[in-house]
DNA sequence: ATGAAAGCGCTAACAT
DNA sequence: ATGTTAGCGCTTTCAT
């Protein structure tokens, strides 16, 4: 027998099984008008050909991938990571595969990660946007590629969004900070221009101003201009800030750094609370006081909705969906007694 | 002017530009032989339409798909997150896209999604095993896929490999811990069918049996074995040990865990050396004392020997890189003075 | 129940 | 320098 150079194909199939290619077609997505003998041919044939798919051609005429796409900032964040994780579940299950992509932050190259995420038929994208006002999803709406905005909306356009109630999270964590007594309470912060920065930012100062309290603000253009000498400023000194709360999670790792090499101890000398969880946060002996994200529940969420609209050909209206946080207690902010000695 | 109800196609590009559809694909491909009048009145209709290459069309044709894979068992793990990162900056200087897939230490999921990748014509994949012995690459290896196996290699297959020196690793580590005196020392450690587990293990046995120690051993079917009353058994009591070595992240972050509920003190109570670094891992008061893999390094190497064997026909013999790695003193081993309180 | 033929969007011989 | 033609592997009318 001759073994063809690449790989068998369904014509392949056909002929050792004595059928047309249509015959073998119809085996392959099992379709119900098929004399059982017959598919039985075919299948044996498949297996005795080690056949497998071309599912590029599969998706040239049906014009899809079977690929969907997430777009993320920063893959080294626990949050991303776990999101991701979670949209991966939704995919197997939807027999779907996932391209994991990285913008780094930069609006340029987010906007061509899309474009080359169109070129391939992508059906469709899941997007952490670098810059709510300058990410650009023309691209794709142009195209008709089903669109879920997570995390960082894109502000303006008309798609599917899935966020966390940013604002009222960050209130609910400076009042916390505020009911244990502190007044000088500083925000970190990098990237003002995102949307989740804007809004803790917000909430933050909101209830600053309602206890009376002034905002004492360290919002930086990238966590990279977090440096010991920035932070140092606010903390040192008789006027030091008596509480930090962190926007997100490298902002915490640098935060947690530099509270280190200033040797200041967490609560004792500066509070801390954290917006996202992670791993390591409840173990660490100053136990993470933290704003907790649904990491999982988000990513299932958005993959959810993405997968309706490729499902779905009727264009339901954009869904909004705001899933709430959760202000887990630990040690940091002051809240128990610190392990003894 | 009549707009086409999906996007723009070559055909249609060509047409516009009123020439033939070759000329339209030459332009794509910018193939030198053009007229530069020609050319650009192609481009201008490709513009004007907002014409975007059908990848998939382009890759049935080629037989390419322009998409990497690479395959591991737990996304969380940052030794993980952080060698994906180095595979997608290669990927992305090659052009290549990278589908992320996780198995999640599950032979028949990686078997499946191995399969999968097959069939979606990739271009090659980096697979983290699940299991040395038992993954199975065999779909792979019949369809001439080239294949990188990283960090635990798949036993008995002529493939490129890209691992560390895990015996050496863990010899030294424990060769440090005995020269700070302990003799008693456990090594933590799950999937002992895993190629790395049986290499860091026999690493530590090899300096345990040379300093005359007895090799005291948890390693267990799975990290989730791994519960406070397995390790409470080592710890506690009179002849509890001195030191603990953990073979990989999940394990560490278990073994803090359970040392915490334990109310054991590192390193005054228990010391401990981790295999694997990662953020927080200087920054805890504690301070591990870490084996370093070169996890961006990995990366990058892995995805550059894929991409050699894409792109060179000619099949070279299998590369085995093997790296070093480095043992990163901190305090959690009982190297330097604890910080004061 | 099964088959013949057209075509998805592109590239690559092979002309001219 | 540019066009014609034939596929890549599959699905899908439309026949039979």
């Amino acid at each position: 027998m001759i073994v063809k150079s690449g790989s068998a194909t369904l014509v392949d199939v056909a002929r050792a099984a004595g059928v047309s290619l249509k015959t073998a077609s119809r085996v392959l997505n099992d379709s119900p008008e098929l004399r059982p003998e017959t598919a039985a041919r075919v299948r044996e044939a498949m297996v005795r050909l080690g056949y497998q798919p071309n599912e590029l051609a599969r998706g040239l005429k049906a014009k899809r991938s079977a690929v969907i796409a997430m777009i993320v900032p920063n893959l080294a964040d626990p949050f991303t990571a776990s999101a991701f994780q979670a949209v991966q579940d939704v995919a197997r299950k939807h027999k779907y595969a996932v391209i994991l992509g990285s913008s780094g932050g930069d609006v340029e190259i987010e906007k061509s990660e899309l474009q080359v995420m169109v070129r391939r038929q992508i059906d469709g994208v899941i997007l952490v946007a670098a810059d709510s006002k300058k990410s650009d999803v023309k691209s794709l709406m142009e195209k008709h590629v089903p669109l879920v905005v997570f995390d960082e909306p894109v502000l303006g356009e008309e798609v599917d969004s899935i966020t966390v109630t940013n604002r009222k999270a960050a209130r609910e964590a400076t009042d916390h900070l505020l009911a244990h007594g502190y007044l000088r309470i500083l925000i970190v912060g990098a990237r003002p221009f995102l949307f989740t920065c804007t809004e803790r930012a917000a909430g933050y100062r909101s209830a600053m101003r309602r206890a009376g309290a002034d905002p004492i603000e360290l919002l930086v253009e990238h966590e990279s201009d977090l440096t010991l000498e920035a932070l140092s400023a606010f903390v040192s000194g008789p006027n030091g800030v008596e509480a930090i709360f962190s926007l997100n999670w490298v902002c915490t790792m640098r935060v947690l750094r530099w509270l280190k090499a200033l040797n200041k101890k967490i609560p004792q000398d500066v509070a801390l609370i954290s917006f996202d969880d992670f791993e390591l946060a409840d173990l660490i002996p100053m136990e993470l006081t933290v704003v907790r994200q649904p990491s999982r529940e988000l990513g299932h969420q958005a993959a959810t909705a993405l997968f309706e609209r490729i499902e779905d050909a009727s264009h339901h209206p954009p869904r909004k969906i705001v899933l709430s946080t959760e202000l887990i207690l630990r040690r940091s902010c002051g809240c128990k007694p610190q392990p003894q000695e």
